[in-house]
DNA sequence: AAGCGATTGTGCACGCATTCACATGCATGG
DNA sequence: CCATGCATGTGAATGCGTGCACAATCGCTT
């Protein structure tokens, strides 16, 4: 089950020729690899033209080592005893990233939906609104963000004009099976869902969710925890 | 490293004395609680009484060992050969995850800050926002989902009259530092971050972080690599 | 009353991620 | 041109999370 390529396929994928970069790349790392950019882009607005993994680590809030090992997976070597050049380093980290721009479409254009559409850092990292659907007529036609709204029946269409590669589900949790079940139909084989469902979907569609209030609960229970622990009154 | 508390002291904490509730339960088994609920809900909506490990883990997306385990933690015992008993666990996780009402207080009232303040979820899951503050004066006073903003300097006070015990970080990145030391002057000692900043809090604070641009960012490099492994024309 | 089918509770092994520790190797200065 | 210092790259140890596999145990049927 961990793989049914061949043993040669596997090798061939091991790194790709052009560059060093190692194929799988944890998804562990690939988390980590945002707030490496994030770092790398304050530094170089400095006019900093090399850093350490030292000062990498302090600057995203982890282990040196775990910087250095992150990077080496992305093929980027530093020079010892000096650093790693900035601009390198963003260069390679933006390659691994999805390396141009990719399109975004959101399917259930609620409060939550209309707060993505009109968040402008989707298009600064380089994943821009170009398509928003939704079930309730009464909202097609409207423009956000400069972005018309569509209707969710027209979903295919809209992906194939606008060539979104990503989906976000803002949709009732309800909804939310049947959403991915159009986007899937759509073309759209990775997805973002904010609805609070269980969803399944075929093993070649990526699916990653994002849950608030389960986020709020675990809060919650260590909150509840230390005050159990630590019984003190605020007055 | 593993633990310096004394033996005695680790006995003693294992368990509670009233519940068998295990105390600290693992990250990822809190994660998946709130799923659980949910399943729990829906199938106690249809007047089933018992659930197995297996349906329950049909339900929620993961594997029937995985809930066992995960409700041992909780201290719920099942009955061989039949299963779970509904009542009892939703009960019982309910307990874990912050047994009552939790009020919440939002920084930043922008986009993403008032469409969380509108999600009834919140209110349905036991947390409500009951505080907003922002920065900028015009937005003061104005009421959103029955809240009055307050201005961020009067953070302390409405923390205090309102009680709340969670704060969510809703301000633009270059500000984060501030709201989230804001906070935590407030009393607040748990925090969920949405801005994409590296933010540092003591040690007995609990932070959070839902970084979007990232998750879209994972979702681009899998689509990427898709296609690169796969070089299929849509047209 | 006893066997039977079903489901729990968990020991165990495996894989991923984190972190330490240190040898390796480059750049710089004398 | 060589020595020195500093930061990289990685081997190895540890811990957490996952999932298999199975014995223990319960209710129900005969
Ligand atoms: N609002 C928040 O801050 C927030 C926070 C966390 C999670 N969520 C989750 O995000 C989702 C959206 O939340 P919201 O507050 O925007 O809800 P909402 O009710 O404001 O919006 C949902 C939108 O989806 C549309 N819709 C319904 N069925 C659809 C379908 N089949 N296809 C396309 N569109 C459909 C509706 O017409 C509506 O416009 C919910 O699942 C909610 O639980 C919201
Ligand atoms: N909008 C989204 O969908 C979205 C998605 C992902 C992440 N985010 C992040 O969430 C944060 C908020 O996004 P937004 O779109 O709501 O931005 P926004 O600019 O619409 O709102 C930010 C609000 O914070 C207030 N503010 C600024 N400094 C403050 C301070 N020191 N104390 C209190 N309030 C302060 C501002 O007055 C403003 O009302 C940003 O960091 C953004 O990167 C937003």
């Amino acid at each position: 089950m961990t793989t049914d390529r061949t043993d040669a396929a596997a090798v061939a994928e091991a790194t790709t020729p052009e560059s060093g970069i190692a194929d799988p790349i944890p998804e562990a790392t690939l988390a980590r690899l945002p707030i490496y950019m994030r770092g790398l882009l304050e530094v170089a607005g400095d006019g900093v033209t090399t850093v350490s993994s030292r000062r990498l680590a302090d600057l995203s809030g982890v282990n040196a080592a775990k910087v250095r090992k992150d990077l080496s997976y992305v093929g980027t070597r530093g020079t010892r005893g000096v650093g790693y050049e900035v601009d390198r380093l963003i260069r390679e980290i933006g390659m691994v990233l999805s390396g141009e721009v990719t399109p975004v479409v959101i399917i259930g254009v609620g409060n939550l939906g209309r707060a993505l559409s009109r968040y402008d850092g989707f298009v600064a990292g380089g994943f821009p609104v170009l398509a928003l659907v939704d079930a309730d007529s009464s909202m097609v036609g409207r423009r956000i963000a400069g972005v018309i709204v569509s209707h969710v029946d027209d979903l295919g269409k809209v992906v194939a004009e606008t060539g979104c590669l990503l989906g976000i589900v803002a949709t009732p949790a309800h909804a939310a099976q049947v959403a991915v079940d159009g986007l899937i139909a759509a073309g759209i084989r990775s997805i973002l869902n904010f609805a609070p469902a269980v969803v399944s979907v075929p093993a070649e569609v990526e699916l990653r969710k994002v849950d608030l209030a389960t986020e709020l609960q675990i809060l919650g229970y260590h909150e509840h925890r230390r005050e159990a622990a630590n019984p003190q009154q605020v007055a």
